[in-house]
DNA sequence: GGCCCTCTTTAGGGCCTT
């Protein structure tokens, strides 16, 4: 059995659990043949595995620490010695002076290590997650009683067949359609697909994109209350399941968050936080008509870069802020014990 | 609907999505 133990100590237990079940899943299910376990070290067991207790008690940390064993390539081994550094300089000392020099010696090299450590972890991450920006247009605001018209995702990798885009014919009259343009005569078409058939092709470019054992981020503006509920109700409706190892993130929280320290002087005033304001902010060229699919998925896309390069986001911190259908189901629970849906 | 903010928390208004 070939053991692999994650760094992924940055990550709260909850998403640290969410985010390994599903590489485990899917590294099985791509390599069927060998026997792969998840192991999550604490700093007392990766002290027994170094060959005993640590003969200093003077200084104790509660970290999860991380060890990387049998996975190739230069990451693993660096990962390793900074890990073997932190052990070897913690040595008690009873002067008073010596400690405080080699107490602030030892967390300046610490928080090298772990700059080094959460670099190491960023690009491993990197390399198994997909992250795909998405829109939905729709013929209206009710997720119970409104369908998805239009439908555009596009992989922030970039590349041949990157972007995926199409109207969706929901089988009702469109009486919104003087937000996007989209009409009635444009989606009752024979070549427009309807979700049912939709879904496997959207599907097969999801998958298509998809890097072997890694997991997908479908990233959406107010993706938490409107894109993804919409994206699990037609899923429903239709009889198909979401990938488990679809993540979601919403990026309103990070334009509040962006906002919050971009614009201190602006704290008490309104600030619009959505999608064309914070287009306008970063200087973003409008592609296309604004409130179409696609065109909002360029600026997303773009918005997003901007957003995660100013909150010095890694992937690690975009696997911690997102969310899985999961989630949402709970919480629907709750919601709809207490308040009746009516359309 | 969920989240955030404030003249709040025993509440209410506004934002964000179409």
């Amino acid at each position: 059995m070939r053991t692999v133990a994650m760094c992924l100590s940055i990550l709260p237990r909850c998403r640290i659990h969410s985010f390994a079940s599903s590489c485990l899943e899917n590294s099985q299910r791509h390599h069927p043949g060998n026997r792969i376990s998840l192991r999550f070290l604490s700093s007392k067991t990766l002290s027994s595995l170094e060959g005993g207790e640590q003969k200093s008690k003077k200084w104790t940390r509660k970290s999860i620490m991380t060890n990387t064993e049998g996975l190739k390539g230069d990451g693993a081994s660096k990962s390793k010695i900074s890990n073997n550094i932190k052990y070897n300089l913690s040595v008690e000392t009873t002067d008073g002076l010596n400690v405080e020099k080699s107490e602030t010696r030892e967390l300046d090299i610490i928080q090298n290590c772990d700059v080094q450590q959460k670099m190491i972890e960023s690009e491993e991450l990197a390399r198994l997650v997909t992250v795909i920006s998405f829109d939905l247009e729709t013929s209206g605001l009710n997720r119970s009683c409104d369908c998805v018209i239009e439908m555009a995702m596009q992989d922030l990798a970039g590349g041949k067949n990157s972007t995926f885009q199409t109207l969706v014919n929901p089988d009702c009259v469109i009486k919104n359609s003087e937000f996007h343009g989209i009409t009635t005569d444009m989606v009752n078409q024979p070549h427009v697909p309807r979700m049912k058939d939709l879904i496997p092709i959207l599907l097969a470019y999801v998958k298509s994109r998809q890097k072997p054992g890694g997991i997908v981020l479908l990233v959406a503006h107010n993706g938490r209350n409107f894109d993804v509920p919409f994206l699990i109700n037609e899923f429903n409706r239709n009889n198909f399941d979401i990938p488990h190892d679809w993540h979601f993130l919403d990026t309103l929280p990070l334009a509040r968050e962006v906002m919050k320290s971009k614009v201190a002087e602006l704290k008490s005033a309104k600030i619009s936080l959505s999608l064309q304001s914070m287009r306008e902010y970063y200087n973003i060229a409008p592609i296309g008509s604004a409130h179409r699919a696609m065109s909002d998925v360029n600026t997303l896309s773009q918005v997003f870069q901007r957003m995660t390069f100013d909150l010095k986001l890694p992937t690690s911190g975009l696997i911690e802020r997102s969310f899985r259908q999961s989630d949402l189901v709970k919480t629907a629970k709750k919601t709809s014990q207490a308040r009746p849906k009516k359309c």
